[in-house]
DNA sequence: CCTTTTCCTAGTATGTCAATATGAATTAAG
DNA sequence: CTTAATTCATATTGACATACTAGGAAAAGG
């Protein structure tokens, strides 16, 4: 699976599929909830791990699922709603670029004479100011503008 | 080792000591080379680690070695002729966040029609667009604000 | 020589990633 | 009320990467 010069990859599967997910049910919803086994085989991606990270996304409230027959899933708000650094948080966990820029971790006594870290914090605001300035709507546009 | 929530993180030791490494050698050199052994006290980090990372800065020019008794190393250029992007993707690797953005990476089926490949190369860019213009000199005057 | 350094290669414990597997719970349709 | 289709929940797994540790070889100064 693995591709063959495997390097530092800032998101996982989990984040690159949140996002592709979410792209799937906005183009396709509409006359009905989208079912997860229809994004799976557009998408090539397996059921069954989309299900995971689906599950992720319905705990967040960001889609809404109708279990049963003519089951699926909905998303709660209109695309321009969400940005793509919402989705990839919540299933990647965090953007940080390292973990002393996570939600108050003060464990490293190297801290205050810490050089790097103003790098990294710079680093961090440059990957937000994308990621929270893009929206789902805006992705779906440049889908169109392909085509 | 590994803090107690451990999420993603962009860089690894690699990077990050390769870093502190090469900023330390900039403060401490002057009198001569600097030893692996002082970078490791100094630094927190294991001898034995660093030597494999310095390895690579070696090999890629970026220092240079001198062996035997006061042996050790020397920086190849001004501090202000090293990027941060430079130290960083030699160690990491490469800085991209998804592996269809590495060198001609063309493998990817549905590159045509993928959406979210706007979004990485953006990221990429606003990545780059920090660590390409900020020098080790600059670095170390982050830490001379701070005193 | 002897010591101090860098250099080289191999091994290893741990954890994460990316699934796969199994089945339970829910609900619509007949 | 049964059946089928869906989501929901949890456990397990193989492969791989990370972050070291270990042992010694090579070079060079005194």
């Amino acid at each position: 699976m693995a591709g063959k010069v495997r390097l530092v990859m800032m998101f996982s599967t989990k984040g690159r599929y949140a996002l592709r997910l979410m792209l799937d049910i906005a183009m396709n919803e509409g006359e009905g909830p989208v079912r997860i086994k229809d994004i799976g085989s557009r998408q090539g991606i397996s059921d069954k791990y989309l299900e995971q990270i689906i599950s992720i996304l319905n705990r967040s409230g960001y889609v809404r699922s109708i279990r049963g027959p003519h089951g699926g899933y909905k998303l709660t708000k209109s695309p321009k709603e969400y940005t793509a650094g919402m989705i990839l948080r919540v299933t990647e966990g965090s953007l940080a670029p390292v973990s002393c820029l996570e939600f108050e971790d003060n464990t490293c006594e190297r801290r205050d004479e810490c050089v790097t870290l103003e790098l990294w914090k710079r680093i961090d605001d440059a990957v937000s100011g994308v990621v929270d300035h893009i929206t789902l709507e805006d992705m779906l546009s440049w889908k169109n503008d392909k085509q």
